[in-house]
DNA sequence: CTGAAAGCGCTTACAG
DNA sequence: CTGAAAGCGCTTACAG
């Protein structure tokens, strides 16, 4: 293994000015710096990472922490994975995938990760209105960051789309259409049940859009169960007052309840209209669904600024312009899934 | 910050006593063990993983190398990482992704990790039938293993479903339901460009099949862009020899498949049958499809194992027990849309 | 502008 | 059965 001692060598300085080209922490002049960067080339040097972190107290590596529960949350969680990763690595940063081991008592790798100093920051995705991760690490006095937006949102730098406002904007859209029957299909029921900051988030926009728009909106839960999933579907529309136009919260239900539609015969948009809420940027199954997407790039940015940003400075950032939260408004994209009430 | 003084001081012992009964390295007697667990658990001690990994060169953590260009590996490689995470958990490790950073060039993070031992494995995704991460790796002495199969099946462990048997055994059972116009639809044409071992095993399965079976089996790239797609399908199902069966190797085009059929009246599996190889234990947008699964979990289960083995032992483990390459039998689940010709 | 030295928190031979 | 000590490869005050 070649270490700095062998650079040094190579380049006839000192360990400690090898050091000082490498984290810029001290002017070094131009010719030892050249001669430190051929050798450093020459020898294919790397700095050994713990040994780095041991003496510095900087991994420059982000924990990711997984959702508590996350069965339904896989191809959503790929994608934000891959997107931070992307955003980490334009920041210099690694992603540390926390894993649940026996021993760990709930905190599911996170507090291993702040005691034994894996990470300089963790990430939290999944997060609930009211998860206890935030408290155990603001506890442990190890920097936290939320993928989502929980109740208390002092507590942590966070990222978000707009979710209550994307159900809004969503109702309204049907509404505006002529449609006065709404149903707001959620997201599936175990979400709800734990409180998934964008299932409740979801939610209470379906209720505010109620009472702007001055017309009843149905919720009903969605279902990983494709079958739970068109039972309700069909004693939904089975009702005297089936609604005329549905809002989704489940992206990946939606070719589902389409094809489900066909087959009792409900033409889209003709007799029902649709729109999918936080659906991927690239598929839905390459249906031309009306929709407001998921801004996956967008969040993973925000959220890989606030993590570097909180992996420097501590709590106090929380107000400084690189601490802010990001609240991201929802954005509409035009499909064929919506039109007037036949 | 604890540190293992700190639980020494608290226990009455000497800090390396500390270390054998963390470590297991050595026999403690029964008090002092006990003695040191009480001070660990009251002081919630973890070990600095820096320092313990700058002393005892293990990191405990296995480097995830993404494709080398993954646009649309992207929920695929979701569920493996979160496969790989769970598996790498059961083993005691974690799971680093690596990214890609400016100065890095070409090699994607992986001689980052490498050479300064971020990781003490690499295990390398959509791995390419002539992979040169794979030499890369080897070239630095750092141990890797590969997710797929790549051509030199020696140069390092692997393990992956057996894509050449599902492409057959799919074509075969098309066949024994009586269908003689056989098409495969295979994976997008920048995997197979690029050589993606999935992609070129796939194809090789669907030669194969030709020649085991005796009848021609037409061959035809899928693509992401569903309008592309939707062109080739329509250019197939509309020529003289149209095929009466198909099996698609890009089960996420599946659904669309499905809706183009439908659009040009051709009925699935009276007019044509289809096989979904490859797609993933959870959905296919909850279609009832004749496929075979993506073994995610066994096959995550597996590398997690290889890794771990590798991580231990150096090159010569790959002859054993631990170390020995998995390839997995393709198993047919039954669903509904296979019939013989009309 | 550069060097010599201390020390980060562990592990593991070396002693007893 | 346990301890005292060296040292892993870095970074960063302390000197000059």
């Amino acid at each position: 293994m070649v270490t700095i001692k062998d650079v040094a060598a190579t380049a006839g300085v000192a360990p400690s000015t090898v050091s000082y080209v490498l984290t810029g922490s001290r002017r070094v002049s131009e010719p030892t710096r050249t001669a430190v960067r051929a050798a450093i080339d020459a020898l294919g040097y790397h700095p050994n990472a713990g040994a780095r972190s041991l003496r510095s107290t900087r991994t420059h590596v982000i924990a990711l922490a997984l959702p508590l529960s996350s069965s339904g949350y896989l191809p959503v969680g790929g994608r934000f994975m891959h997107g931070l990763s992307l955003a980490a690595g334009d920041l210099g940063y690694d992603l540390l995938l926390l894993t649940v081991r026996e021993d760990d008592a709930g905190a599911h790798g996170l507090e291993r990760a702040a005691r034994g100093k894996l990470a300089d920051v963790a990430v939290i995705m999944g997060v609930e209105m009211e998860d206890p991760r935030i408290g155990a690490m603001d506890a442990l006095g190890f920097p936290v960051v939320v993928l989502g937006r929980p109740a208390d949102e002092d507590a942590a730098p966070w990222a978000d789309l707009d979710w209550e406002e994307a159900a809004v904007a969503s109702l309204r859209l049907l509404h505006e259409a002529g449609h006065r029957r709404l149903c707001f299909l959620s997201t599936v029921g175990k979400d709800i049940a734990s409180g998934r900051s964008y299932s409740v988030r979801g939610l209470r926009g379906a209720e505010r859009a109620a009472t702007e728009l001055g017309v009843p909106v149905r919720t009903l839960p969605s279902s990983e169960d494709s079958a739970v999933l068109h039972r309700r579907l069909g004693a939904l529309f089975d009702s005297d007052d089936a609604p005329t136009a549905l809002a989704v919260q489940h992206p990946a239900a939606v070719p589902g309840i389409l094809r489900h539609l066909a087959e009792r015969g409900t033409e889209v948009p003709r007799d029902v209209s649709l729109v999918a809420v936080g659906s991927f940027p690239e598929d839905l199954g390459g249906l031309d669904v009306t929709r407001i997407e998921l801004p996956v790039g967008r969040m993973s940015s925000a959220v890989a600024r606030l993590a570097v940003a909180a992996a420097h400075g501590g709590p106090a950032v929380h107000d400084a312009p690189d601490g802010r939260s990001e609240l991201i408004p929802p954005e509409i994209t035009r499909g064929g899934t919506v039109a007037p009430p036949a």
